[in-house]
Formats: C-alpha cells, structure tokens, sequence
DNA sequence: ATGCCTATTATTAATAGA
C-alpha cells in the first residue's frame, strides 16, 4: 500500500501536474496541502475521473487539505483539530482507507518569528502532539502525513546556519517535532534513509532546485503497529523539475499488504 | 536585513508562502 503526501501550492493552478503524477506514481492514498480553494471549487470531477475518491477541507486563498484514495472513498473520521473551536483555518483532515487511520496536515508556518503567527503555530503545535498522543494510546494504524513546515535536524537544510532564527527551524520548534515523534511515532523517510540529506521543498527563489538549496518539512509519521510493515519511503523528486510545479515534491512511503500485516 | 518567485484575490497591488 502506497500512500503519499503533497504540497501542492494550489489545486487548481496545478490540476494537470497532479493528474501527471497520480498517473505515473499510482499512489493508494495521497494527503494534499495547500488546496487554495473553496469547498465548492475543489475539481472533483478531475479527480474521481482519474480513478480516485476524495474528502477536502478548502478554504478561500490559503491553506485546505484533502485525502484521496484510488478506487474508494475515504471513510472521514474528523476534520479540524481538537483544542481550539476559533481556529478557522482548514488544516486538518482524517479518514480511514484500508483500515489505517490516514490524518492529513498542513502545521502553520509560523513566519515572521516572533510574533503572533508564530505563537499561532506553536499553539497549534500542542494541539497537534495533544491529539497524536490519544491517538497512539488507541494502538490502531495510523499515518500522520503531510506539510509540517519544520526542519528536524540540521540534516534536513541545504545550510543550517541561514535558518535558525525561521520559524521552520528555531530551536523551540524543533523539540516540538522532536517531542511529537518520542511519543512513540517513526519518522518514516528518516527511519530508513539514516545520515542522507532528503529534500521535499526547494523555494522558488534563487534557483534553489537547480542548486538543490532544499529542506526536508513534509514528513510521515506512523504509529508503532505500522512501522514494522514500512517497506519504502522515498521523495518523488523530479516532479518539482516539471512545469509549473509546486514549490513541494511528493513524498510516499509503501507498507507490507494489509493480508499480511502484521496482526497487533 | 531584504528581495528573489508564484498563487490568489481583488484591480494593478496586497497578502502569504517558507
């Protein structure tokens, strides 16, 4: 079972990119950030066409997030994350598919740091490890994917010193994912690629993909039960080489068939 | 320290991204 995470910078501005690669990639379930569209402008149509069900949480401009699943439809469990009713912005959604606990999310990115967008994303950080933290004490399967908008380690940055004052990298936001993951979670793409550098997002700055001037912040986390039947995990890097990309690459991971997945 | 580039929304400029 393939299951991926994706930045898309725009849903509809990078429709025919995200059908290119739903083609070619195949994934069985895909977490999408960055819909910058409403509900009722989310291309279903499109979508279903190419073979695939779908939930969304759009938003108008910004943020919105989606799980699609290729021949069914996402059973959703819950959209919006506990811990704050006044929290407006649509960054979180979950579903089952297969049986595995699918939770799509789109962390703030905290810039300018300090200040209150900062203290937004620190905020809803705790909600975030508050929340991950039931659910690992339900020892179901469970996947955590998608834009955390933080660098881990300093591995995880083309030049670690130019970033440590970003709200991406400060010091207090990396415990925070580093807290986050103690409680029991593994960092799939880390956990089987140790000591590489692993890029998903290049800036469209600078010529930053040509200089690989990467950082690693889409990430996927899986609860303990599921860790065991991680087979791969890798950065479809060349799709941020296309036309009109996204500033993300997608992210997947492939887990050992739900036949003979490991019984907890 | 700032802009670079790109998308969206509302009117040719502002906001947000990371």
């Amino acid at each position: 079972m393939k299951i991926a995470t994706f930045n898309v910078n725009g849903v509809n501005g990078r429709l025919e990119l995200l059908l290119r690669w739903l083609g070619e990639a195949k994934p069985d379930v895909v977490c999408l950030q960055e819909l910058k569209a409403p509900d009722e402008k989310f291309p279903v149509a499109a979508i279903e066409a190419a073979g695939y069900g779908a939930i969304w949480q759009g938003q108008r401009s910004w943020n919105g997030v989606a799980i699609l699943a290729r021949g069914a439809t996402p059973v959703e469990s819950r959209r919006g994350l506990p811990g704050d009713a006044d929290d407006a912005h649509s960054r979180y959604i979950e579903a089952v598919v297969d049986g595995i606990l699918i939770g799509c999310l789109y962390l703030p990115n905290g810039n300018p740091a300090p200040g209150p967008k900062f203290d937004y994303k620190r905020r809803w950080f705790a909600r975030l490890a508050d929340y991950a933290a039931e659910l690992i004490e339900l020892d179901l399967p469970v996947v955590l994917a998608g834009d955390f908008n933080v660098m881990p380690a300093d591995i995880d940055v083309y030049k670690p010193q130019r970033w440590v004052k970003d709200a991406l990298f400060r010091p207090e936001v990396r415990a925070a994912f580093r807290e986050l993951v103690a409680q029991g979670w593994t960092d799939a793409l880390r956990h089987l690629h140790p000591g590489v550098p692993i890029y998903t997002f290049w800036d469209y700055f600078r010529n930053a993909y040509a200089r690989n001037a990467g950082l690693r912040i889409d990430h996927l986390l899986l609860s303990p039960g599921l860790a065991v039947d991680l087979q791969d995990a890798q950065v479809d890097r060349h799709v941020r080489g296309w036309e009109k990309a996204s500033d993300h690459a997608p992210v997947w991971i492939e887990l050992r068939p739900a036949r003979i997945r490991r019984r907890r």
